[in-house]
DNA sequence: GTATATTTTTAGATTAGTCTAAAAAATAAT
DNA sequence: ATTATTTTTTAGACTAATCTAAAAATATAC
């Protein structure tokens, strides 16, 4: 059983570590979770003694199996959530992030089977991101930042990065949203900023934002 | 802002002083939030600083105008998280309380409205108890326990008490469920135990269970 | 109306999660 | 390869919520 704490921790890990393919250092996840060092260190500590993470002293964490399962069950009850502010509650997108925090640490298995079969069991959140299915299991698509890609690139979206509501808002006046047709017109070498072509409007935009705006690779 | 154990506590000071009518003493809510006095004894300390409750050391507690506000909205959330699940997802009457208890402490105004609206503004919960509206107003209902009625009585069933599971459970079995018809048909002296007629089907009930069935007054 | 019993409060500890400051280990620099 | 820098861990302290045991206040008994 972990805490609110624990899970939020495990999480971070686990999208830290790319789903468990690399180690995450102390301090990238004292900065994910907005706190200190040493605050990592111990919670390392427990986490570690419920075997939900390996842990080598100044080496960094690793997140095992079973870490990896409550990892994705948290993000699984994430994402349903988040599905359904959208699709049943009327939420804007750029809404739901701060409120599935909360309920994504709702403990009831029932309750989570019985919401997922009210939303008709989707495969993917509002922003894009696949949903893990009840036993954990999830699609992962490989997907690239827009910054990253070639003039004359085209394609969909496949997903926007939900961390951040202002950015949201953003995307969404400029109408960048999965599912939406995308080109990459121009690269601006001085400041990385981009023109491209979103569902056949022409838009420059930032590093900052481009970074944020994922394709299927 | 009040913590989840805050809310937790106020709730049931709110409940154990019928709304506010009469205070409430160290032992009594002790007893209720299964812990001891003196841990009771700190907590009303706090709830006292943060002004939602008023405390006279060894005379108990009355809850303030503002803490009867701060009460009622957890209750609101409450009721209305009980319904979604019963109306929205499926549950039995009887699973609901253990994760509306979660719930009710999720912490978006936005989401209470927009779920109010999703609900179509119900008026009551599953168990019959009346919903506070978004200003904190609460109907209530005076209502009596079916060990109170006399031989005669006839009317409906208003609600049920909803804390026991298991009781639920049996009030299903038996069909005493907010809205059916009852009559009471007779009282046995030595056990309190009584024959009462539920939606025309005659059964004899425990004084536990006359208890906990409610009509309007 | 003093003694006894009950209820409530205080005192001192404990656990989870956090912090600052200092020590220890690993990495980088010359 | 020795020094300097960065990263990580330890040590000790703080807050919220809880506990046990003991003291204080109130209520009950005869």
């Amino acid at each position: 059983m972990l805490s609110l704490t624990e899970e939020n921790y495990l999480k971070a890990i686990y999208h830290l570590s790319d789903g468990g393919s690399k180690a995450v250092l102390t301090n990238e996840l004292a900065e994910a979770m907005s706190t200190k060092a040493a605050s990592v260190t111990d919670m390392i500590k427990k986490l570690s003694a419920k075997e939900v993470i390996t842990y080598e002293k100044y080496y960094g964490v690793n997140i095992t199996a079973q870490g990896k399962s409550e990892a994705l069950m948290v993000i699984r009850k994430h994402r349903l959530w988040e599905t359904f502010l959208v699709d049943k509650l009327g939420f804007a997108w750029d809404e739901v992030h701060e409120v599935a925090e909360q309920l994504e640490h709702i403990n009831s298995p029932r309750l989570i089977e019985k919401l997922d079969e009210f939303l008709g069991y989707p495969k993917v959140d509002p922003h894009g991101d696949p949903i893990p299915d009840h036993k954990g299991k999830i699609k992962i698509i490989p997907q690239v930042p827009v910054d990253q890609l070639a003039i004359g690139y085209q394609g969909k979206i496949a997903a926007v990065k939900d961390s951040d509501s202002n950015l949201l808002k953003y995307l969404d006046k400029i109408g960048a949203r999965p599912g939406v047709k995308i080109k990459v017109l121009g690269k601006e070498e001085y400041d990385d900023s981009m023109e491209i072509l979103i569902d056949d409007h022409r838009v420059f935009i930032s590093k900052a934002v481009s970074q944020n705006i994922l394709v299927v690779g």
